[in-house]
DNA sequence: CTGAAAGCGCTTACAG
DNA sequence: CTGAAAGCGCTTACAG
């Protein structure tokens, strides 16, 4: 049985208060300098490990914060999602917090049940990776403690929330098509399902105006039922020579589809999309795509997080994070 | 400014003490039915969240579990082990615990420096997720906590390992191979990485013996270095008529390799490989696989470990978990 | 069935 | 620079 290390264990090698070894360990005023390395020293000799809990006790804060995500986005095993909540994980880490992921099920945010971790008391703040209902977000936001939105935003929230520049993107992306020539482009996606679908739509439908293009309901293909499940692809009777579609794997599904019935792509039809995801480059031909930088997504996200948990005042609103397009053999120029 | 609800809230409201609060809401004996319900009823009503800090601090219990991945695993956006990670954290979030992921950067497993969440003692046991440096393992194992290996074992180690049954899946796949009438067959895979990939080797080499042909070391390509970075795959001289990859994604390589070469899959070569991967449905042609039936693994793993945060000196050895062979495309007959 | 008391390991405000 | 005291919110062993 090893007998207990605990700031008393510390204190007495040194016939000091463990008010002192609290100071010394914490880098607080008040130990001389001398006295703080033998402290520490001791410290690490015996491999003293504080104690959170205490700690917490007294704080209020225990250095975690929760990651929520709604069980639909990471069902099949290549979820982006699981990726971003690994990058937020390690930047959380180098900042001495701790990642607690919860996942979101279906009935839980029907019924609007609070998340565990909240109710647990065992976070200083969440962040929400992915849309979730609008309801069950009515009910999260009603609770006390540091929040943000990654990856979307609610029009009526007041939640801060960092996101992919897809408005500015698709735009983007859209114009370089027109510059290829093309005259007739179809949107793939279902614009009421989540902000960054419509967004995109929107940022298409910007560069179609700006072409003195009338956009043309036609042309809109949705790819997802209301509650996010997908729906086959039905293609316009009068086809676009170019897709806008809202991610990869609509693309890559858009292809094959495209494919079956005979055009050529990008001979006979371009298709452009957005994420960067495995996706993008298993597909033949491989996708011009737009790169979210999650990287820096996520390095903003954590930041943002850590500042609110030490000053829940401050607001930071929508947080714009440019995208890149890297361009690849799906799209071409249209003969004329 | 709310007023802060704690036991002592509860109590006050119902002229009892916190004592009798604490046993109500936990179950415990020594309140009266009644009592017990009147104060569920008042910490609803109040909103009441138990303060886990409190609890952790008398019991030295959390209900946190750790679940550590080396950042090697989880490069990839693709990665596995993320979605296993996502099941570990349903299957306990099922059984009122946490799940704390902790990804293990190189430099750290190189210096042998132990998780934060068991420095800052903020779980009840930690579940490693693939294999690590054994260096970082006999470090690991020097401390005192509940701890299981999922997805791989050590030979020296007494650590609980739930892992597939790759041996015998292996087995079984080659002699479906055999059975098809391939009189050769190779094997891709770093043989001294992984107890997985070992074991995969392993029950290949049995099926061989079985059939009384000897193991060619030419027809072993290694797929990895020692520190687990991906090589490129050299195709032996004399070429065998069928491969078993030790994992989806190497096969996959692998076929475009035979195609770039001039093989057809499964014409000239078949392939057949591990894990069920989104690598062996895009594919062409869609691979031959094993499921490693990810669900009964975490179910198991997850079990295990709640058992042994309860009675810390129960050990359960190795645990294996049967695959299914999942038929598909990358496999046939060889012709006479 | 009920509760007073002690204590888990820390931090903070204050006094010296 | 140093420490005594109080207290964070619970649980547990014990007494009634």
């Amino acid at each position: 049985m090893k007998e207990k290390v605990n700031m008393q264990a510390i204190a007495s090698r040194h016939n000091v208060s463990v008010v002192t070894v609290s100071k010394a360990l914490n880098d607080k005023d008040g130990v001389s300098d001398e006295l703080r390395e033998k402290i520490k020293q001791t410290a690490d000799d015996l491999g003293y490990r504080p104690n959170h809990a205490a700690r917490s006790l007294k704080t209020q804060k225990n250095y975690n914060v929760g990651i929520l995500i709604a069980n639909r986005y990471v069902k099949s095993q290549e979820a982006y999602y699981f990726s971003v909540c690994g990058e937020i994980i390690k930047k959380l880490s180098e900042n001495n917090y701790s990642g607690l992921m919860e996942i979101l099920m279906p009935a839980d945010e029907e019924a609007g049940r609070l998340p565990r971790m909240f109710l647990e008391r065992k976070v200083d703040g969440i962040i929400v990776l992915g849309q979730l209902q609008e309801s069950y977000l009515r009910g999260l936001e009603t609770i006390d403690m540091p929040m943000i939105y990654v990856d979307f935003y609610v029009n009526y929230s007041n939640i801060d929330a960092i996101i992919s520049d897809n408005f500015f993107s698709s735009y983007q992306m859209t114009v370089s098509l027109l510059e290829q020539g093309h005259k007739s482009i179809g949107f793939i996606g279902n614009i009421f399902s989540t902000s960054s679908i419509q967004d995109r739509y929107l940022g298409f439908y910007k560069a179609l105006l700006e072409w003195q293009m009338e956009p043309d309901p036609n042309m809109i293909v949705s790819d997802r039922d209301g509650l996010g499940e997908l729906i086959d692809l039905k293609l316009p009777k009068e086809m676009p020579t170019a897709f806008v579609a809202n991610c990869d794997q609509m693309a890559y599904r858009l292809i094959i589809t495209l494919k079956e019935q005979g055009y050529d792509v990008p001979g006979d039809v371009s298709v452009v999309s957005f994420d960067n995801t495995i996706f993008s480059t298993i597909s033949h031909p491989k996708i011009t795509t737009v790169d979210n930088n999650v990287t820096e997504m996520v390095e903003t996200a954590t930041r943002i997080m850590i500042k609110k948990i030490n000053n829940p005042q401050k607001t930071y609103g929508r947080v714009l994070i440019k995208g890149t397009i890297i361009k690849r053999d799906s799209d071409k120029t249209k003969k004329a």
